[in-house]
DNA sequence: AATGAATGAGGGTTCATTCAT
DNA sequence: TATGAATGAACCCTCATTCAT
């Protein structure tokens, strides 16, 4: 009845994203990881090099493969924000499907080196992108607090559609809704800053 | 020479708040917090009666201060979500005010018995407001999915707004620019609505 | 019965004394050093910031004394290698009135800031005097290799003046004895030197 | 490609050698050896019966042939303590061949059953012969102490020799004029000896 | 001969809280 | 009111060795 070696690995990444998830990072009990597992933290370090490898193996593969979907979405869209539908639901599929990982890098990594995760995914990567849309569609430089601020409130829309708990189909639609209200939010606001100037 | 118990008090809520700031209230050490302030650990039972109740003072008065405004903003704004700017700018005002509290209350209160506030006061106390305004507007039941996903989204508006670092011109241009963005979204997304039916 | 503040620090000074000469810095345990002090692991931390602390507490002193009387004894010695007896005498006593600290700097330290402690001061605080002294009386440059080998026999010297349990008589007959054994050998060795030039 | 068991064990032995001269035997990881030797713990123990075996293993060889080496020539030199430049050239040259498993023997051995061996060898195997030919020499009983004192500085000279790195050409030029040195201090002190009485 | 998972005790350190003074 | 020593459990991690495979 040997317990293969996969077996423990995978039992200890889940009873880990399990602690993680519940505890975060830090608070989060190695000691209580490995008991759920049924091992002894001795045996742990035959599996991980630490407690940060056990994260970063957890959240690792989920990164890499959003990078890679990210890329293939990204060319796609760079010309048009308003029929990016299909491809925010690309992206939301993702992200659902690996919801338990995203949270533990959003809101369960610090004292990883993955602490400040989501704020570096919104400004170092979409935030350039963001503001490039906004300025070429007001044919202006919009004041970046602005683009920031929809930016984050877009940010949101996503987390609560993949942590909201709803069907695909019902994420389907809620992305279409969702789109008009943005749509219609995004080229009302151009208008009125262009009256300004 | 002796120091007055309310100085104390006030040096520790002070270096209290430094540290709960800096590393959340599980991470942040009492002994810390004494050290900053002058004195023993033995020194701060006299004062508080625990790590606890030294947060709860900080974050209680703020969150006595802003159920009392809420209650006088919401009395008059029920009817109109349009209307609503000058109630947004007070609301803002306030929290910019109280802006080291509101993040203590959500962000760094895990471990407490605040922890998840952030989520009671969208629930419990925003929600059921939020979909009234909609469902008044539409003349129907709107999917409350879709009120909340909008909801949190305007969550976040206000959060950057109060954390964004703006002086109060600089937001309250970014208030109104905002609210154009979320009228014309919401018009047109309850005309959209009305059409499915 | 209160145990004064002063007395534990002297207790663990103690216990931490007697592990590190037994086990050395590295295995000595500080759970036993506790122990045998008859407080806890955590209560050590209130007198010392950590096992390194305690060692260097150990030390420390000793090793300002130690340059503070080798100074005032450099000061008179360095024209004259051969009456230095008194001067000698002056040393090895202060030694072996700290013999255990002694002990901790040159065996016990490994896994310290102290470590090689030994080396240092033969190869950068006695060597350069010795050298200049065997270069002097010599007359011309001698070779390194030789200085420092009977630098080191003179080191040793010491050691077992120091650590060989002998009465302060016996020490001060022993110096004045192998003084006349290192002056003879000194004097010949440099007869010989000159010759092969 | 089986690899012989033979080269495994010299394997082990090197690697075990490389981190005993490192770490000294406590400190040294039983697996880093091995995986430096490039297998793993549990094979380590088909080659040795645990760690101070392979302790053992690296320093008991040396020792065997350095008993020997000793007692060809120790017949020769009972009677003559100043002759004896060919008889150290010989033990010296000995030692340099195996200086890493002397230092292990000397510096690394803590926690094994050689612990203390370099007092061992000074007071058992040496001394006895040291005081007889000082004795002889002297026509009476010389002190203890001083020959004893006299012994340490002689074996530390033999150290810096070995671990000097010195080539051999200078090795015996140094052991020459070391020993106009010791014999020079040996003749005169025992003069100075006599006339006490 | 070799693997590598498991053991179980031990390492130094930190913590919020208590309490005699 | 203030002190600061003490508690005692918990933290992550390392170790030499064992043993079923």
């Amino acid at each position: 009845m040997a317990r293969i070696a996969q077996n423990i690995r995978e039992l200890l990444l889940s009873s880990g994203k399990e602690q993680f998830l519940a505890y975060g990072f830090e608070k989060a009990s190695l000691r209580t990881i490995c008991k759920k597992a049924g091992l002894t933290t001795g045996a742990f370090y035959n599996h991980f090099s630490g407690k940060e490898d056990l994260f970063s193996s957890l959240v690792d593969p989920m990164i890499k493969g959003f990078q890679e979907m990210y890329q293939s979405v990204i060319s796609q869209e760079l010309a048009d924000l308003t029929t990016g539908v299909e491809n925010e639901l690309t992206s939301i599929t993702y992200a659902i499907k690996h919801k338990d990982e995203f949270r533990l890098l959003f809101e369960c990594s610090n004292g990883t080196k993955y602490e400040g995760f989501k704020e570096h995914l919104i400004h170092e990567v979409f935030y350039p992108g963001y503001q490039e849309v906004f300025d070429r569609y007001a044919g202006r430089h919009v004041n970046p607090a602005l683009v920031q601020i929809i930016l984050h409130m877009k940010f949101e829309e996503y987390m609560e559609l993949i942590y909201g708990g709803y069907t695909m189909e019902e994420v389907k639609k809620l992305i279409i809704q969702l789109a008009v209200f943005s749509e219609a939010g995004f080229h009302r606001l151009l208008e009125e800053v262009n009256k300004e100037s």
